[in-house]
RNA sequence: GCCCCCGUGGGGUAGCCUGGAUAUCCUGUGGGCCUGCGGAGCCCGUGACCCGGGUUCAAAUCCCGGCGGGGGCACCA
C-alpha cells in the first residue's frame, strides 16, 4: 500500500510535526481549509504563539522551513497563517493506487473498538412516518460512516413491546377481536380508534389491568402477534431505504428476565429509589441528579406504576446496563423529544458506575400544517413519500431516456427515489426542524441526490467511452485550475470522513458529495477529456474523472444511497 | 412560569462547539451558454449574520440581557 498522500494525512503530519518541535498538542481542529488560493490546509499560528509567548508571524515563518516531507509541494507562511499545498500529481497517484488495491477510497485502519449504535426504536403501534424517518437515515448514516473509518459498529432496534400504546392495541384485539388482516397499517387504525375511546371514556385503567397482566407472564402470545406483525412492516419499509439492523431488542426481555427487579434492588441498595404513598417507586431527581432537576415542576422520576408495573425509564435503565457489557461506545439517536429521559438515564448510568451512552438528538420533521401525530392521522407514512418519490422519478427517467425498458427504468428510478429522500433528510443540520414539502424532498436539481447521480453518470459515460487504461498513468500533468480543484477536492475525502466519524455528523458527507459533483461539473464543461489533444494532459484528466466517480460513489455509500449506472 | 435547542439574502441552508485571511451553497429573480464526453448541466449579476450591551489585537462564532420559533416539564415513550 502506498503511504498516504492525501489532507489527511497531512493534517496528522502537522499535528505530528508541532508536538516534535514545540511539544505542543494540537487538535484537528486547529489546522483549518483556507480560502481559495491558500493551498489545502492552513494552520493558524496564534495558539502556539501565545502558548511560547512569541509572535506567531515568527513561529508560521520558522515551520515553514521544516522538511514536510514529498507529499507536500508548497509551503508558505503568510503573516501568522503557515499555508501548505500538497503535490496534486502524486496524490493521483497515490489515489489510483488505493482504488486500484482496494476498489474504493474508504480505506482507513481498524480501530477494535466496538460500536453500539441504537436507532429508530419507534413504537410498533404502525407504519413508519416521515417524522420518524430522520431517525433511521441519520442512525444508518452514522453506523455506515463509523464503520468505515474502522470501528466495529452493530446497530440495534428497541422494540418497546411493553408500554401503553401497545397495550392500547390489545386491549381493543381482546374486545373486539383480532382484525382480520393483520397489517402495520391495520393495526394503528385500530390505535387510532382505540387511543380516542380509551380517552373519551377514561378507560386507563383497563389498559393498565392488560399491561399489569401481561407483566406477570399472561398475553404473550398475543402481543407478539401484534408486535411482530408491525415489527415485519417497519422492517421492511426500512428495507426499501437499505436500512438493516443487526440486531433486535425487545423491551420486555428485561422485565421478563429480572433485570429491572436487579435495577431496582441495586438502587434500593445505594438508598436513592423510594416509594410514594401509592406504592410506585422513584427517586428524586433535586437529590440524585440536580443538573437535569433544573426547570421541573416535578423532580420525581418513577420507575414503576403503582401497581408495580415498570416504566420506560427503569427498562431504558436495565437495557443500558446490558449495552454496556457489549460495547465499548454507545450511541443513542434520539428526537429531541427525548432529551430529559435521556439525561436522566446517562445520569443514572454515571451513578451506577455504567458506560454512559452518547447521545444524538434531532429535531422534528413537520408538515406545513403542523407537527405529524398518529394518533390525530395527521401523518405522511414513509412508504408513501418513497413511492411517490419513485414514481416522479420513474417518469422523469421515461421522458428522458424513451428507449430504456420499463423494468430497468423502473430500477434506476428506485435509486433514484429512494436516494432523493434519504439525501434530503440527511442533508440538514441535526438541530434544525424540517418543514416536510413534497417538492423540496423530491427535487431532481440543485442540492439533492439525482444531481450528484446525475454528475456520476456522466462520469461513467466518460469513462465507458475511453478506450485508453487510466492505470497505465505514470506522470500525471495537473495544470488546469478546475483539474487542481477536482484534485484537492477529492484529496479531502478521507478528511471529511474522520471528521464526519469523529463528530457523528453525516450531514458534512452529504455537503462534501454535493460540493465534489458541483465542481465536476464546473470540470466537465471546461476540460475536455477524450478530445484533449495531448495524450499525457488526456490520460492525467481521464484518471481523475475515475477517481471522482470513485468518491462519488464512496460518499453516496457512507449515505446509504446507491448509486445508479445510467439516468 | 421554569429548563434545553434554534434565529444567517424573498424562502431554505453551511460556517458557531474549536474566535482569525473575501460569510458557503441551494432556491427565487435578471442576463448569458447547446453542430460538444448525456443540458437532471455551466457561467455572470442580485441579495443575509434577530436586537442591545460586554470580553478580545480580532466576534456570525464566546459571555450577559431582550425579542421570535421549536422541544420538554414525570405513574406516556
Amino acid at each position: 500500500m502506498p503511504i498516504n498522500m492525501d489532507v489527511l494525512y497531512l493534517r496528522h503530519s502537522i499535528i505530528d510535526k508541532v508536538r516534535e518541535r514545540y511539544g505542543i498538542e494540537i487538535s484537528r481542529y486547529d489546522i483549518t481549509y483556507p480560502p481559495e488560493g491558500y493551498g489545502d490546509l492552513s494552520l493558524p499560528c496564534f495558539k502556539i504563539g501565545k502558548h511560547l509567548k512569541r509572535s506567531p508571524n515568527e513561529i508560521s515563518k520558522e515551520l515553514s522551513s521544516e522538511d514536510w516531507g514529498e507529499a507536500v509541494e508548497n509551503i508558505s507562511a503568510v503573516g501568522p497563517y503557515l499555508n501548505f499545498s500538497l503535490r496534486y500529481e502524486l496524490g493521483l497517484l497515490w489515489a489510483l493506487k488505493v482504488i486500484e488495491n482496494k476498489g474504493t477510497l474508504i480505506d482507513f485502519e481498524r480501530k477494535n473498538v466496538k460500536v453500539l449504535i441504537e436507532h429508530t426504536s419507534a413504537n410498533p403501534t404502525g407504519p413508519l412516518h416521515v417524522g420518524r424517518a430522520r431517525n433511521p437515515i441519520i442512525g444508518d448514516s452514522i453506523s455506515r460512516i463509523m464503520r468505515a473509518y474502522g470501528y466495529d459498529v452493530t446497530t440495534e432496534y428497541y422494540v418497546d413491546d411493553m408500554g401503553f400504546q401497545v397495550a392500547t392495541i390489545l386491549w381493543w384485539c381482546l374486545k373486539h377481536g383480532f382484525p382480520k388482516e393483520e397489517s402495520a397499517y391495520e393495526f394503528v387504525r385500530i390505535y387510532q380508534k382505540a387511543n380516542a375511546e380509551v380517552e373519551e371514556k377514561g378507560l386507563q385503567k383497563d389498559v393498565l389491568e392488560i399491561l399489569r397482566r401481561y407483566e406477570s407472564g399472561e398475553f404473550k402470545e398475543e402481543v407478539s402477534r401484534i408486535v411482530d406483525c408491525v415489527m415485519r412492516d417497519i422492517l421492511s419499509s426500512l428495507e426499501r431505504l437499505n436500512i438493516r439492523f443487526n440486531s433486535i431488542v425487545k423491551e420486555s426481555k428485561f422485565v421478563f428476565d429480572g433485570s429491572t427487579k436487579r435495577v431496582l434492588e441495586e438502587l434500593s441498595k445505594r438508598g436513592i429509589l423510594r416509594k410514594d404513598s401509592t406504592g410506585a417507586l422513584y427517586v428524586e431527581l433535586e437529590e440524585v441528579c440536580p443538573e437535569i432537576a433544573r426547570g421541573l415542576q416535578d423532580t420525581s422520576m418513577y420507575l414503576t406504576r403503582s401497581d408495580g408495573t415498570t416504566l420506560y425509564a427503569l427498562r431504558d435503565i436495565a437495557y443500558h446496563i446490558d449495552k454496556g457489557k457489549r460495547a465499548d461506545i454507545i450511541i443513542n439517536i434520539l428526537g429531541e423529544d427525548h432529551k430529559l429521559e435521556a439525561s436522566f438515564v446517562q445520569c443514572m448510568m454515571r451513578i451506577l458506575g455504567k458506560k454512559v451512552p452518547e447521545v444524538v438528538f434531532y429535531s422534528f420533521v413537520s408538515l406545513p400544517e403542523g407537527r405529524m401525530s398518529t394518533r390525530k392521522g395527521r401523518v405522511i407514512y414513509l412508504d408513501e413519500i418513497l413511492e411517490e418519490g419513485i414514481l416522479r422519478a420513474y417518469q422523469e427517467v421515461k421522458k428522458r431516456r424513451p428507449e430504456i425498458s420499463d423494468e430497468e427504468a423502473l430500477k434506476i428510478a428506485k435509486k433514484v427515489g429512494v436516494g432523493a429522500v434519504r439525501y434530503g433528510i440527511v442533508k440538514v443540520q441535526l438541530e434544525k426542524p424540517i418543514v416536510f414539502k413534497w417538492e423540496e424532498a423530491l427535487s431532481l436539481e440543485g442540492d439533492s441526490a439525482p444531481f450528484i447521480m446525475y454528475s456520476y453518470v456522466r462520469a461513467l459515460g466518460i469513462l465507458n467511452k475511453s478506450k485508453e487504461e487510466w492505470l497505465s498513468l505514470e506522470k500525471p500533468i495537473i495544470k488546469d485550475a478546475l483539474e487542481k480543484k477536482l484534485m484537492k477536492q477529492v484529496l479531502r475525502f478521507r478528511d471529511v470522513v474522520e471528521e464526519a466519524a469523529l463528530t457523528r455528523r453525516p450531514y458534512l458527507i452529504a455537503k462534501y458529495s454535493y460540493e465534489t459533483a458541483s465542481i465536476f461539473n464546473n470540470f466537465y464543461e471546461k476540460c475536455p477529456v477524450l478530445s484533449e489533444s495531448d495524450p499525457l494532459r488526456r490520460l492525467t484528466r481521464l484518471a481523475l474523472v475515475h477517481v471522482t466517480a470513485t468518491v462519488l460513489k464512496d460518499a453516496f455509500s457512507l449515505l446509504g444511497i446507491e448509486m445508479p449506472e445510467k439516468l
